[in-house]
DNA sequence: TCCATTACCTGAACCGGTTCAGTAACCCCG
DNA sequence: CGGGGTTACTGAACCGGTTCAGGTAATGGA
């Protein structure tokens, strides 16, 4: 079983490497019978096309790259990230891309440096983006260096020129979240929120002020990291402030369970002394006592759709952009939404 | 900025192709002087040489491949994966190689045909896998495919032809387990592993089941599927038997914290009626009430140390084995080791 | 002084596909 | 029956690197 080449295959079938290639690559310059004969010995063979040497007189790699450039730490105790690579991963697979995954610290530099070498390399077709930040150099970067990408995740641009992505009505989750507390007779609250830098967090920002002015509640503004111990902090100074704060909304699921952390030190019950939700759902919100009441997103779907769209980008060059649908409230003990 | 190529450095620089070729790759054939000026025009212009046509002409992919094949559920959720995943992806990253990642449900023939088509394709030059299964088929079909593996986790083989990988000696950590219960007075305990056929939890259920016969402890043994269903149901079925039990031990933190729910479930308190250890600790045990003992096996030095050993079969052919480390056992709540 | 090394460099083949331009055979139709 | 068009196929160039087999010129030893 020497590795078999096209030109092996040529030869078998008494054909030209020409012909071979079209056969396998479904384009017309072939009978169907030789068509057939050339797709059925592959098969006998067992052979697949040499991905290097396809990628090279095609000028495409056929694979996709993402670089996860949180704290390894915080990357492996999000779920959010998971579910968001798996859905990549699978919509990628189906549209026959491999997915290259790059982990970096929180090293804009060696991010950077990773696109670069990308690009260069021409290793990968395009690349995902999230976590969209103020002044974000990244996507200016990837012009330059002429690679294609999606933003996940960000909210609707204004008056920029269309880029490919996803956008989150952020502002109709904060709504959602606001609602629910209102109803539950909350009149001042704390929004917990990640750095302000992510152009989402100031949308989510903007969102619950909206919202919440509208009912007449009181927010307080807490920026936070995304980490356990942050979300905790945030918790203790909001709540030792005696600012009768009747609620806190965190940002994400981690940042909930530090706040839940914080109530358990201070002594002060959930729901009946301040109730919680989580921006994010997961399994740390459903186990948590109390369970928390979160904002579910799908992280599964929206990575599938963002990897859509990639395709869609990397195959007509259309570039389009596709709202998320918003996220599900899942009322849990946290809010007395169950006993 | 047309892309540049090889060629285009040499007619620059007034030399040949090969020249440049040598320059850049650190190899005999070029003064250090022309090296430099290679060098430095490369800097300059930020060039890569092309990582297919590289690819090509090495016969060699510069990847890595791995195939997640839990479910799409248990992934997300489970930390271990991402520890682990992070772990590899620094080292590879470190041996200039990329990590190509699939996800694939638990259906082993998608599996199979990726692994084919990596190998046909010459797409990765090596995989990683864990898991080992009992009658595993995936070592026999890689070594038909000549695509070079380690095998991470698995217990020490015996009277098998040596295999790269890492090892993990699942009687010590049992012990480690065992002798923290036996401390703490329990006689009579559960065991609710992983399935059976995994190669590492019958290592672990002969551990369990020696180290308690030398104390005197007996041990029920229940096989359950690593989800939180199923060791919700296990704790069920285990503690509604009256069979005596005041200890439960748990063979990942999803089947522990469902363990938590059963136990709350039924009305009895963890530890004074009944004691937990999870064997895989995370947030999840820390976070939970009772926080729960668990046994911590540093995920992200066991990836590490597996992607060095395929490096390092990659480069010189070389098998070796590693002996990871034992378990540290984190006592917490849940076994009465904390307030 | 002369021959054998050695250091530096080059042209060309090669890796395994894709694709373009060209050819031969065939078909249809006026 | 002849000419335009289509279909099936082929040879060769090409993608962008690596590497081998030489070819000079400089160095060193006898």
């Amino acid at each position: 079983m020497a590795k078999e080449t096209i030109a092996g295959l040529a030869q078998r079938l008494g054909i030209s490497k020409a012909s071979v290639s079209y056969a396998l690559n479904g384009q017309p310059g072939v009978s169907e019978l030789t068509r057939r004969r050339v797709l059925d010995l592959a098969d006998e063979l067992g052979w697949y096309p040499s991905s290097s040497a396809r990628a090279l007189s095609r000028s495409r790699a056929g694979a996709v790259g993402m670089v996860l450039s949180a704290d390894p730490l915080l990357i492996g105790t999000e779920p959010y990230y998971m579910g968001l690579l798996t859905g990549i991963e699978t919509a990628l697979a189906e549209g026959d891309m491999a997915l290259m995954l790059r982990m970096v610290g929180r090293d804009p530099a060696q991010e950077r440096a990773t696109y670069e070498r990308w690009a260069g390399e021409r290793k990968v077709d395009g690349v995902i983006l999230f976590d969209h930040r103020h002044a974000d150099p990244r996507p200016a970067l990837l012009e330059r260096l002429r690679l294609p990408f999606v933003l996940h995740g960000a909210p609707a641009p204004e008056g920029v020129a269309p880029r490919s992505g996803t956008t989150t009505d952020h502002a109709l989750d904060a709504a959602t979240i606001v609602d629910h507390l209102h109803q539950a007779g909350h009149r001042r609250i704390a929004h917990v929120s990640g750095p302000r830098s992510f152009l989402h967090e100031e949308a989510r920002i903007r969102g619950v002020q909206d919202r919440a002015g509208r009912h007449g509640i009181s927010v307080v503004q807490y920026e936070a990291d995304y980490s356990l111990d942050s979300g905790r902090d945030a918790a203790l100074a909001l709540l030792r402030g005696g600012e009768g704060i009747s609620a806190l909304v965190f940002g994400n699921d981690l940042m909930s369970m530090g706040g839940l952390l914080a109530m358990r030190a201070v002594g002060l019950r959930c729901p009946e002394d301040v109730a919680l939700v989580s921006w994010d759902d997961s399994l740390h919100c459903e186990l948590a006592s109390p369970s928390v009441t979160a904002l579910a997103r799908n992280p599964g779907m929206q990575g599938r759709v963002a990897a859509e769209l990639l395709l869609g980008l990397l195959d007509t060059g259309e570039v389009q952009t596709a709202r998320m649908p918003a996220g599900d409230l899942v009322a849990r003990s946290s809010t007395g939404a169950l006993p």
